[in-house]
RNA sequence: GCGCUCGUAGCUCAACGGAUAGAGCAUCUGACUACGGAUCAGAAGGUUGGGGGUUCGAAUCCCUCCGAGCGCGCCA
């Protein structure tokens, strides 16, 4: 089944081709003055010379429309506003009932997508700098999955580098078992600034450890082994956050900095093959086209540093690399911060001018701002540190559980505990995700937490009325009506259009990545929910065809937020 | 200095180049003898930071100025 949208755009379509002797576009777009409206005729009458009004009405009158539209009328201006007639919603709504997809259908192109997200450090705490990769990214790999996408999901940790010459002489000290112990309750950020008032203070312990990073850096199996430990307890830890923050983030999608340490030497040697490596200052850089510093000259990417060691640019540079040469991925998604666009725009011109890089394969940015306290700057503590996740997150649950209990206190603690927790990481998340991701915003759980306006509790309200009904309409809620569904009353139609609607959306969130066009989506679904459901008695309608089609309506309802909700990684609970 | 991102109602945010710029909060008015009032209906609230330009049409694209945040060679 075609959605609406494009079974209009394919009527109209012809007709405009047919008066314009060429393809006009865009055709058909939603519109607040009819169901629908066409624009087409304003941008024609331009290249034609014509009255715009004309035109409309000449395109009007070519255009079969008569079975999808009871009215079709031309506005002074141009425009033509098309009402879509309630048989042929009824219709439609009937045919995308038993679709377990809601009319979503699968990538005509299938591809490969690396999704780079989350990115936290090993032996350290997860604070809030890294709350919007890790809600984002999942999101991102949700919709694109279920969209038919192969996604590989790639947590690039920050698990190599000179602070851990630091922490492993500190493993040492405290000996194994007690940095298991120190570790697996979850404090890796006492164990890291221990190990860093040490380094600080303590001349030998800083030569220990730099010592050790040489160590580890060539390969001691000792020191090899130390660190092992080091990241297997962080990564211990990284997955208690995932679950609890319900992120589809597995063992197999860690991809740290480590793993490609042993490619570093090749991909300078490949480099400097194809002359792109130039020595500067004693180091080796490359100087990608289009970059200047602060005085006009060439912008340098470091790949060897002066001493001969490697930063975290040659390991981009061999992640990059290896996602595009073995794994033949064709889109690359960085879910990184903006503040690191220079940095990546670098990376991906460099792998493009090594030939990496190159059509269909493309690299994105999916960048996206802060999170700021109530003052509008970066959300850190009192003492001026960034906010640990997990504390965020305690409190977000606590509060959703307060609200339960107040709200519903018939539910019994156990279930009020999952709805606690559906409720609290939902409204975080979906705070994060209902705005545009360009931009900074304010983590304000009040407003998160609100029962009104564009929150997860909002929606995951809406499911859990819809589940409501269900649940008191028993056995007797019949199978849904095979025929068309009766979509009369304004209520009605408009819940029925915006179900209709599901599929545009998502298709074209899925190559813009903009994630805030979901939620506003399931938003505006939900708020005509509200209002059908105000005005349209469900169980207790006039006649039985009646009841039928309104389940039919509230069921698709619940089955849409529900799977919506379901690729930003927010939960619905049958009651809350 | 150069670059990136942003500037929309009192507040928090929307708005594929389309008509009269929309929501929620706060303010004011209404609606519980119907399926969960954690709701709904209505009112009021705007020179889209300023100024130019392109266009039949600009919050959106271009230029410029103002303001905010962030980047710009050996950290990640």
């Amino acid at each position: 089944m075609a959605d609406l949208e494009q079974l209009l755009t394919e009527r109209l379509a012809g007709a405009y081709e047919a008066v314009a002797g060429e393809p006009v576009d865009p055709v058909v777009r939603r519109s607040q003055h009819a169901d629908f409206q066409s624009d087409g005729a304003l941008a024609l009458s331009r290249r034609r010379d014509r009255n715009p009004r004309e035109v409309a009405a000449e395109v009007v009158a070519r255009a079969e429309l008569a079975d999808l539209c009871d009215q079709v009328a031309v506005s002074g201006s141009g425009f033509i506003n098309l009402t879509v007639a309630d048989r042929v919603l009824g219709r439609l709504i009937a045919e995308l009932t038993p679709d377990d997809r809601l009319g979503v259908t699968r990538a005509e192109h299938p591809e490969t997508v690396v999704v780079d997200y989350s990115a936290p450090n090993a032996a350290k705490e997860m604070h809030v700098g890294h709350l919007r990769s890790t809600i984002i990214g999942d999101a991102v790999a949700r919709l694109l999955t279920w969209l038919g996408h192969t996604v590989i999901r790639q947590n690039h940790i920050g698990d190599w580098g000179t602070p851990f010459g630091m922490l492993i002489e500190h493993l040492v000290d405290v000996g194994e078992d007690g940095a298991a112990d120190e570790l697996s309750v979850g404090d890796l950020t006492g164990f890291y600034q221990a190990a860093r008032v040490k380094f600080d203070s303590d001349q030998d312990f800083a030569n220990r450890a730099r010592r050790r990073v040489v160590l580890l850096q060539g390969g001691d199996p000792a020191s090899r082994g130390l660190w092992a430990v080091l990241i297997r307890e962080s990564k211990r830890y990284f997955a208690e956050v995932y679950r609890r923050l319900d992120v589809e983030l597995t063992q197999a999608d860690y991809d740290g900095e480590s793993s490609h340490q042993d490619e570093l030497g090749s991909v300078i040697a490949e480099l400097d093959s194809l002359g792109l490596l130039a020595i500067s200052d004693g180091a080796a850089c490359v100087f990608p086209a289009g970059f200047t510093n602060r005085d006009g000259d060439p912008l340098p990417l470091i790949v060897r540093k002066r001493d001969g060691g490697y930063g975290y640019a040659t390991t981009d540079l061999a992640t990059i690399r290896h996602r595009l040469r073995d794994l033949g991925a064709t889109r690359l998604l960085y879910v990184v911060g903006l503040p690191q666009r220079l940095h990546l725009e670098m990376i991906y011109e460099i792998a493009r001018e090594a030939g990496w890089l190159k059509p269909p394969a493309r690299a994105e940015h999916v960048g996206h701002g802060s999170v700021l306290g109530s003052d509008g700057k970066l959300l850190r503590t009192r003492a001026g540190v960034s906010v640990k996740l997990t504390v965020l997150l305690d409190e977000a649950v606590a509060r959703a559980g307060a609200l339960v209990a107040e709200k519903n206190p018939a539910l019994d603690p156990a279930e009020r505990d999952a709805v606690a927790s559906a409720v609290g990481i939902g409204a975080v998340k979906y705070a994060d995700l209902s705005t545009d991701r360009v931009k900074d915003y304010v983590f304000d759980l009040d407003r998160m937490l609100a029962l009104d306006g564009n929150t997860a509790p909002y929606l995951q309200y809406a499911h859990a009325r819809i589940r409501s009904i269900f649940r008191r309409a028993g056995a007797d809620a019949g199978p849904p009506g095979a025929g068309p569904v009766p979509v009369t009353e304004p209520a009605e139609r408009k819940l029925a259009l915006e179900l209709l609607g599901f599929a545009g959306v998502v298709h074209e969130v899925s190559d813009t990545l903009e994630l805030h066009r979901i939620a506003g989506y399931l938003y505006r679904l939900a708020s005509a929910f509200m209002t059908f459901y105000e005005n349209c008695p469900v169980l207790a309608a006039p006649e039985p065809a009646v009841r039928a089609g309104r389940l039919v309506l509230c069921d698709l309802t619940a089955r849409t937020l529900r799977r919506g909700l379901g690729l930003l990684g927010i939960a619905t609970p049958d009651q809350m």
